[in-house]
This record gives C-alpha cells, sequence and structure tokens, in this order.
RNA sequence: GGGCGCGUCGCAUAGCUGGAUAUUGCACCGGCCUCCUAAGCCGGAUGUCGUGGGUUCGAAUCCUGCCGCGCCCGCCA
C-alpha cells in the first residue's frame, strides 16, 4: 500500500545505503507482499548480490539488520526482506479519510432507447455505475452523465415504426419474421412494448425499400435539427428511456444528467468544430466533397485511415457530434471518464485524436469486452436478447426460494425485499467482479449465482455483523483500541481493513473494478473468521474491544457494498 | 489481409510495470450447529499458466513465430 511504502522508504533509504547499495532502482522494487503470511511489503535482494559480490539471503540479512523501522519489523527470509507492519500502525490507517480529489464526469450506457436493456448492455451500465460508486466513495465529486441518442437511424426507425404500424402490422411480421411478441410480465413497459415496433420495422425495411426511403427522410430532417422532427423523435423514444431508466434504477444506478446529442447540432458548435477542422494538417476532402482527416501519421492502420466527420451533402456524422460533446463536457468537470464497448475502440482512438486537433484534452476510455449469448451475438434487433427485467425477475425468484428455506419465519413482503436485494446485488457482482477486458457467454446459472464468492456471501457477512451489532448494543463513544492485545483472525481483520481505501485507490487509478471486488470477498472472509474466534457476546456479557471490531468490519462492509452496488441488508 | 484484445485445474476466475510454494469460487472428498445468522467455518484432491522459440540469476508476467476465440477496419450509430 502506498502509505505504508511512503512510510518505510526513508528508512529503507539509508539501510541500503549503509549496506552499500549504489543507485535507488530498487525504489519500484519494494512491493505489495503477493501473500499476507509474508508480511505487507517485500524487497527481493537479487539484483543487489552482483553488486555487493555476495550472495542474496546474505544481503537481505543486512538490510533487515540495518533497517530501523517506526511502522513495524523486517525480517529476512531467504533472499527478501519482508516487512510487517505493526497492528498499532494498521489499525490508525483505518481511520483516514479519503481526502477530496476533485471532480471527474463518468459517461456510461448511453445505449440507444429502441428497446428494453438487455444484460449485453448491462455490462456498461454496471461497470459504469460501479466507478461513479467507487469514486465516490474514494472522495471524488462524480457526475454520473447518460448521452442520449435522440436522433439518427435507431431512433428514426422508431419513430417511423411507431408512426406508420399498427399493432395488427407489427404482430404478423414478428411472427413471420420468427421474433416472439408473447407477453411477458413487462409488456406494460414501454421499452417492452414499442420494442416490437421497432423489431418490426427492420424485419419490413429488408424486403420494403420504402420503409428506408422514409426512414432516411427522418434522419435527414434530423440533423439538419428539425423541431418538429425532432419532437416526435422524443415522443417516439422518451417512453422507451424511461422504462430504460426504470430498469436501471431498480439495480441502484441513477444519472446525475442526461445530454442530448441533436443539442450540438442546434447551438451550432458542431458546425463550429467542422469548421476548425479544416485548418488541422491532417485535414482532406473527398470527391464528393466530404472532409475527413487522414490519421495515418497518428498511427491509425487498416483498410481506411480516414476519419469522416462531414458528409458530402455537408451534415455531419455521429463522430463529429462526440466531439462537441467532449468540448461541452470539459466545461463541467475536471477530468471525463467513458464507459465503452470494445467495438468503439477505433472510434475512440479517431475521436481521440480529433479532439487533439482542435486543442481538446480527449477523455480517458474503460473498454470492456462484449457480453454474448451460448448461441451467438445478442441483438435487439433481431429478438436475439436476454432483458434485464426477466433476469432480475428471475434473480429474485432464485433468492426468494433460499430465503424462504433459511428464514420460514419472516413475512412474505420481508422476504421479497430480501430476495429483491440478494438478486440485485448478485447479477451486478457476477458482472463487476470479472476484468473488464475478458469475455462473458451469459448463463443463466452464472448469473444467478448465490454461492460464495458472490455479493450474498459478502452482504452475509455483513447482516451477521448488523445481527450481532443489535444483540451488543453500541460503543462506548470514548472507547480507544488497544493493537497490543490483537493476534490472528482479529489482527488479519484490522490489516485488511486498514487497506481499504488503498485498494479503492487502485481499483481506480489501474481502472479495475473487480480489484475492489475481491478486496470487498476478502474481507467477508476475514470478518466470518474473526467471528468464528472472536466472541462479541459471550457468557461474561459484551466484549467491548471484540465488538468495536465487528462495528468497524460491519461499517468498511457497508461501504465496500456500497462502493460496487451490493444493497447491504441488516436481515437475511 | 491489417489493427486491438483474450487464451491460467472439469467449469469460472485472480495475478501480467518479471521475483519466494500460481489466487479464489463452483463441482468433488472428509470434518464442524446444546454457543453472537451453517447463504458460514476447517481440511483434502485437482494445473504441460494455448503452443514453439528467445531475453534473464529468475518468465503466467517481457520479445517473437504459430494456433484458437472475440471485436474493429462505413460519407452507420
Amino acid at each position: 500500500m502506498q502509505a505504508m511504502i511512503d512510510a518505510v522508504l526513508p528508512s529503507m533509504e539509508k539501510a541500503v545505503q549503509d549496506v552499500g547499495i549504489q543507485g535507488d532502482f530498487w525504489r519500484n522494487m519494494l512491493s505489495r507482499s503477493k501473500e499476507a503470511s509474508q508480511g505487507d511489503l517485500a524487497l527481493p535482494c537479487f539484483p543487489f548480490a552482483k553488486q555487493l559480490g555476495c550472495s542474496p539471503n546474505e544481503v537481505a540479512q543486512k538490510i533487515a539488520d540495518a533497517l530501523e523501522l517506526e511502522i513495524g519489523e523486517a525480517i529476512a527470509v531467504g533472499p527478501y526482506v519482508n516487512i510487517r507492519a505493526s497492528i498499532t500502525w494498521l489499525a490508525n490507517q483505518i481511520h483516514q479519510v479519503p481526502e477530496s480529489k476533485g471532480s471527474i464526469l463518468i459517461e456510461h450506457t448511453s445505449a440507444n432507447p429502441n428497446g428494453p436493456f438487455h444484460v449485453g448492455r448491462a455490462r456498461n451500465a454496471v461497470l459504469g455505475d460501479t466507478f461513479v460508486r467507487m469514486h465516490r466513495a474514494a472522495g471524488y465529486d462524480v457526475t454520473a452523465e447518460y448521452y442520449v441518442d435522440d436522433m439518427g437511424k435507431q431512433v428514426g426507425i422508431l419513430c417511423w415504426a411507431l408512426e406508420n404500424l399498427d399493432e395488427g402490422r407489427v404482430h404478423a411480421l414478428l411472427e413471420e419474421g420468427g421474433i416472439s411478441s408473447e407477453t411477458s410480465p413487462h409488456s406494460g413497459k414501454q421499452d417492452h412494448a414499442r420494442v416490437l415496433w421497432y423489431q418490426a420495422a427492420n424485419l419490413l425495411k429488408a424486403k420494403d425499400a420504402s420503409v428506408d426511403a422514409g426512414v432516411t427522410e427522418l434522419v435527414q430532417l434530423s440533423e439538419e435539427a428539425d423541431e418538429d422532427i425532432l419532437d416526435r423523435f422524443e415522443s417516439a423514444y422518451q417512453p422507451v428511456l424511461d422504462g430504460m431508466l426504470d430498469t436501471l434504477g431498480r439495480m441502484g444506478i441513477r444519472f446525475d444528467s442526461f445530454t442530448k446529442e441533436s443539442r450540438f447540432i442546434v447551438d451550432g458548435s458542431v458546425e463550429t468544430l467542422m469548421g476548425q477542422l479544416q485548418s488541422s494538417e491532417l485535414h482532406g476532402v473527398a470527391e464528393n466533397g466530404a472532409h475527413y482527416l487522414e490519421l495515418e501519421s497518428k498511427g491509425v492502420k487498416g483498410k481506411s485511415t480516414q476519419f469522416f466527420y462531414r458528409r458530402g451533402d455537408g451534415s455531419s456524422l455521429y463522430a463529429t457530434r462526440d466531439l462537441a460533446y467532449h468540448e461541452y463536457k470539459w466545461t463541467q468537470s475536471d477530468r471525463l471518464l467513458n464507459i465503452l464497448g470494445e467495438d468503439h475502440k477505433l472510434q475512440s482512438k479517431q475521436v481521440g485524436i480529433a479532439l487533439e486537433e482542435l486543442n481538446i484534452q480527449p477523455p480517458e476510455v474503460v473498454f470492456y469486452a462484449f457480453t454474448k449469448l451460448a448461441d451467438g451475438k445478442m441483438s435487439t434487433r433481431r429478438g436475439n436478447v436476454v432483458y434485464m427485467d426477466d433476469l432480475l425477475d428471475e434473480a429474485r425468484s432464485r433468492a426468494l426460494e433460499t430465503v424462504r428455506e433459511s428464514k420460514p419465519d419472516l413475512s412474505e413482503e420481508k422476504l421479497l425485499q430480501i430476495a429483491e436485494a440478494v438478486g440485485i446485488s448478485a447479477t451486478r457482482f457476477n458482472i463487476a467482479r470479472i476484468s473488464p477486458e475478458k469475455g462473458i457467454t451469459f448463463r443463466w446459472s452464472d448469473a444467478l449465482s448465490l454461492e460464495a464468492d458472490s455479493a450474498p456471501f459478502i452482504m452475509y457477512s455483513y447482516a451477521r455483523a448488523c445481527s450481532i451489532q443489535r444483540k451488543a448494543g453500541e460503543v462506548d463513544a470514548g472507547f480507544v483500541l488497544n493493537p497490543e492485545l490483537l493476534d490472528g483472525t482479529a489482527a488479519d481483520l484490522i490489516r485488511r481493513l486498514a487497506y481499504m481505501n488503498d485498494e479503492l485507490q487502485t481499483a481506480i487509478d489501474s481502472r479495475s473494478p473487480h480489484m475492489f471486488c475481491a478486496w470487498l470477498s476478502a474481507l467477508a472472509v476475514d470478518y466470518n473468521r474473526f467471528y468464528r474466534d472472536n466472541y462479541v457476546i459471550d457468557d461474561n456479557g459484551v466484549n467491548t474491544q471484540n465488538l468495536y471490531i465487528s462495528e468497524l468490519a460491519r461499517e468498511h462492509l457497508r461501504r465496500g457494498c456500497e462502493a460496487v452496488g451490493i444493497i447491504p441488508i441488516e436481515e437475511m
């Protein structure tokens, strides 16, 4: 952990010099021990051996002997110097509150409002919201932002369908196309209702050219920011978007601001940027008058290295509006983070280069690999999807079985509440705990797993701590932990707690939410072991020190859960 | 064809700015509820880290050839 390294470095500097080592290349080698049993920090001594002309083991012993540490002790183990922080020092770390770290705008999800939220899109939302939550927990001022695609082809098709198809036609088309239109428990939601129109229009488009013509006309007008068309588009997509946001809200995912794509056409900023790009050295014009930037010199490779930002007819493209969007976003925050699917990698690179040409700083980006179904890619258009609403229902009913079994006395309402929290948390955690660049194949059994290394496991530890607190009462405000008395699993727990802020920051900096998920799981394990070995309530009544530690763990479990979107419930 | 990413026990997964016996869970085998929540705890078995080379005192980690999978290479979004 960084605070520990900072604390050790001066002493290490001195010890290393005393032993006669030249240079400071070793600074980067001082790092986290891989296993807790080896201590907190380790310095491998192999490279020193040559310089000093003795064995790594001897060097390690010399350095360990020369080290004078305030935070703990150093022991040479073979060719390593292992440093173990004292529980006293670690316990002090626990109370360090993260300082304020400035503002960040995190844009995520931003799915086309053309149908219900499905589990492929969910990875963006879960990842994005986890970043939002982790940043908040670490002291950042976060804006969660949704970019609304309120113009262009997808919305155009939806709008055209709603204005030109009736219910009978829609069902006939879907049946013919082999897409199910049977009513689900969610068919009352407008996202579920209207997606049928969208799917039907896509089917019809394949065999009736007049559909394309109709849609194209709408899309063209929308790109000219035609007020009437934008209004019609909005009445088509807004109920769908609302339905999607309901689903997201159910998952605990909420946004602070929504920005419409059309805004940048309306306010003229897209036009201005297109003008500015003309003076770029990369600028070029195609035969039909379309404008582009030639990106070959910027390291872009492939069939086409040209980034088109203006069509032959003078209109802008999605990516062009994205440039204006980023310019706008920088007026809102100190830092920008985008959560994007890996299919956007090239586009994102192109936009980044174009932004640099405009002297606008590119955003930071997290890419994640796709979620696919066992039988192929998910597609709203083709109806090959698992909807999030259905997944969450299924997760809840699975959880309900388990809760009913273990808590038969609870009321039906309470059972449902717990099951809902467990289902949502498990679903989210199963996504957040996997490193983003790894592809996921959706399987019901995985998605609904309530086993260990899962959200319910962590929730259970928290509920256990809550139960103990209810029985044992509050700790006196003036109570001070006596770390000298701690050992075994109690000391392990304190050590784990002390690492929280560091783990959180590391996960943020390396854009790896799964790392913080792993820490949280480990905390739950440590708490369960502490629980086994250290009774808060025994024959003599309440052990205040153990209650105090249990309460520390409870508080950290709660904060950790909130940082990854697990719902901490007090009973389960 | 080119670019980017991934490939770790039967399944899933961590580690990848090189370092000590490769992490964790599921499944499998065995043990623990007269005691604060057993959705828990303890123990066991399971691995050519895709594959061939290379660099290094040391490679899952770096370089490189090959194989497999995914994504991308639109004046679409």
